[in-house]
DNA sequence: ATTATGATTGATTGATCAATCAAGCCCCGG
DNA sequence: CCGGGGCTTGATTGATCAATCAATCATAAT
């Protein structure tokens, strides 16, 4: 896992960094180069453009997902709980440190790419695959502490919605208060578990016992009452 | 409300349409101005220039937040907390018609611009600020289904928080599935708050009746484990 | 009919964009 | 000592960018 070449470990990083704070298409070729103090050739000598730039961006933020957010979660705390919410407490320092400017960047790559990139598509889906799939983990060994027929899966997608969703939020109001709204919400969801699994089947919800987490009937929204023919999506 | 001009309100159609689907940085001028029909002349005669056209989108997309997304869900349901989740259905079904490529129109502004637009995060904050009150509404018409201690305004937080990141997981993974179980979590946690609410506070939890809101301290995170220098944020 | 105003036309500007490439540099093997 | 491949240099390309503006058109008020 030795670094490829300096050089190209520069770029890479300069290269997230404006990402992260510009996005993707807002940030020049010639921005990078200036912030790395590497000329243009070199670059193109490592990545054959600005895709293939990008794709090592994520790359990197895969890479980087363990030691720097995942492990640092896990230090916190043995408690596999305590662990989600550490977590979660990782981004949160990352809008701090940040006056609530910078959230996750794979986050805002999603956002800003949609489809039009499929490679980099995959790789941010892979990215979350990694992320959600460390919190199931730790929702696993947190048997004890939660409903037997929840689904652990489920679970950690509304985590990391979240904390992608509360990002969001603390971004636009310039404030960290949504983002902590939002996980403070999550923090009572998880003891509502914990006290219901503490509980007796039987005697919990009288004959609903696993009806909490069934799927429910989507309900069927009315259309908009304006009718002149707009689509809105 | 009457339209100001018929051209006008053509580009920021067209324009908005671009910007959900490109992003604002990716949009070239000259592209809605072919989508729209029309000469730059006119744009910049109604816009100053792009800035003046992002605050115009996001003016339109506060002006139909009523009737294309708040309306249509209020119509779904006359139970308060159904209107909650026919809300999620709406953009449910924004992403469902569009392949799960688009979600939120102001979301994915949100993330791209961050604060280097002060106007338009104003708006897009106004554009939440807007979206969560309603919800608040809904939520405080539910009263006799949610706990007298619980704080809407943090669970209208979570909501948002579980649309723009189940939105998000969604386009990443190109696949509903992600959403629709943040939003099946989201669902459980409100049948564990009316079960709850149901209750005796006295019998409910023994001693920690509030305890279940009470934000916690902050866990530390471990630093990562490179100490070579490295930020990460 | 005359004038005023708002709206539209579309060629054009200079700046910036991503990307190219011939030339040279450095270092290591032979 | 030579040769060659990995890496760097940096001027340069054509395309595209946001934005400009003098001229023209449409409409309505006077």
């Amino acid at each position: 896992m030795t670094p490829k070449s300096e050089t190209r470990e520069r770029i890479l990083e300069e290269a997230a960094r404006l990402f992260h704070e510009q996005g993707y298409s807002a940030t020049g070729i010639s921005t990078i180069l200036r912030r790395a103090g590497v000329n243009s050739g070199s670059l193109y000598h490592f990545f054959p453009g600005k895709d293939a730039l990008l794709i090592g961006v994520l790359e990197r933020h895969l890479g980087l997902l363990e030691p720097f957010i995942l492990l640092p979660a896990e230090g916190a705390s043995s408690d596999p709980i305590e662990r989600v919410f550490a977590l979660l407490e990782v981004y949160r320092r990352g809008l701090l440190v940040s006056g609530c400017t910078r959230g996750c960047p794979v986050g805002n790559l999603a956002l800003e790419l949609g489809d039009r990139k499929p490679r980099a598509r995959a790789l941010m889906n892979e990215y979350f695959a990694a992320w959600t799939g460390r919190v199931q983990t730790w929702l696993g060994a947190a048997d004890d502490r939660l409903p037997a027929q929840l689904d652990r899966e489920s679970l950690s997608r509304l985590v990391l919605a979240v904390m992608e969703g509360g990002v969001m939020q603390a971004r636009a109001a310039g404030s960290i208060d949504p983002f902590d709204a939002a996980v403070a919400q999550l923090r009572s969801y998880f003891r509502l578990l914990a006290s219901y699994s503490r509980r007796e089947p039987a005697e919990a919800f009288g004959s609903e016992e696993e009806s909490f987490l069934e799927p429910v009937e989507a309900a069927e929204p009315a259309e908009a009452a304006d009718a002149s023919g707009w689509r809105y999506w």
